[in-house]
DNA sequence: GCGCCTTTTCAACTATTCTTCACAGCTCTT
DNA sequence: AAGAGCTGTGAAGAATAGTTGAAAAGGCGC
């Protein structure tokens, strides 16, 4: 997680670049509004700590400059928390606004939680998804009908994990045999209805769940 | 988009409630910690504004009873913005903390940004239309009229995405044969009244939304 | 190299869908 | 009121896509 820290104060960056390279983030700094905007678009960050005051351009310019090319997180830092400011802000797509002078720990909890929400979890949040009597466990690799385990081949268990993790969304054939068998797959056109049709046999009852979008590819129901 | 407003002082949420409304949002109060709990086990909401103070159960323990059963974002209210209650809050996942005295103008513009976070879809590329008892899941590639699914051929799907996208908009024939169909179908002319039948068969009650243009082409009301 | 399991290919088969066409129906003009 | 010009409809053959079983090809451990 990298953040870039803009401040005009070298005090304040070097305090904020303390807290937050221990709380574990790769901190690069920036003294002014044009030097932030051409990071920016040089590099990626995963957040941006910016403050409203600044010679050369003040923060709210320098977002509205950096929206024009990215939507990185930006959580501003003012020194007088006006109503106006905060408004000005929010309207320009900032994710959080923290007024000085502020405690650097609620200003970490607060970064904490923009990115928390901008990179959810997917593989801490789901190891295992059940619905009735299916259960199919990414990360043991198991999957049970009724509590019965199934004894599927390595493409089966590929195909229908991609499946699941996809499910009630129209994936296309193309999409299947790029993300299954990868991009430089040259097999025959019936080589996915082949294994379809093999998983549905494994799945028995849960056949149906795999739903033929005739012109199109195939649904997971859920 | 359902909010649920906890506050015991019954003026606060009178004020609440009255910018909510004017920005859209469905509303239900609650006065104090024990009544919002009960509440959020019983119906969904897509947001909570609590208080800290409150008689019975207070604001924390509230949501820490909430988190219990359900993950729905949260913004704090308090009447001191104390450093240890704003941590003691973003560690209970909380979205956001406004300190009282607020500017509800502030309060409606934390809740969009909290909104827009935890809803990305249906602001951002829309993946699903809803009319009444009309659903069209683009994604999912899924028609349901009143709940119950649709099984339409190829055809109608694109046709009727096509139409829905482009909803509440005159779409002629030409543009709709050249869009659907692509720009090298030199077919004959009843092709598209055919499906246009087809898809409105198919539609049962809602069949009345394709709306023909007379010496132009149809048009899809939303 | 052998045998077993998995994957892929292939072609026949089945099911669904698309298009065409003839004609009926509607609307507006003359 | 008749006719021209569009649009709606049902039927049927043509076309397309998906399913399936069988068999060949490929991998891997022994």
């Amino acid at each position: 997680m990298k953040l870039l820290i803009v401040d005009d104060e070298t005090k304040i960056r070097t305090m904020i670049k303390k807290y937050a390279e221990f709380d574990g983030y790769e901190v690069e700094e920036a003294s002014d509004g044009m030097q932030a905007v051409s990071l920016c678009l040089l590099n990626h960050y995963d957040l941006v700590i910016m403050d409203v005051m600044m010679p050369e351009l003040d923060g709210f310019s320098a977002v509205r400059e950096i929206r024009k090319k990215s939507r990185v997180p930006v959580l501003m830092l003012s020194a007088r928390g006006e109503e106006y400011d905060k408004i000005h802000g929010f309207e320009l797509g900032v994710d959080d606004y923290v007024v000085k002078p502020f405690s650097p720990k609620e200003l970490m909890m607060r970064v904490g939680a923009i990115l928390s929400r901008t990179h959810p979890k997917e593989d801490v949040n789901e190891n295992v998804f059940v619905s009735d009597g299916l259960k199919v466990d990414f990360a043991a690799r198991i999957v049970t009908v009724d509590g019965q385990p199934l004894d599927l081949s390595p493409k089966e268990y590929e195909l229908l994990f991609y499946l699941v993790r996809n499910r009630n969304l129209a994936l296309s054939r193309e999409k299947l045999i790029c993300d299954v068998w990868g991009y430089d797959f040259y097999g025959d056109d019936r080589t996915l209805d082949t294994h379809i049709k093999l998983l549905r046999r494994s799945l028995g009852d849960y056949a149906s769940r795999i739903v033929t979008l005739r012109g199109v590819g195939y649904r997971f129901d859920a």
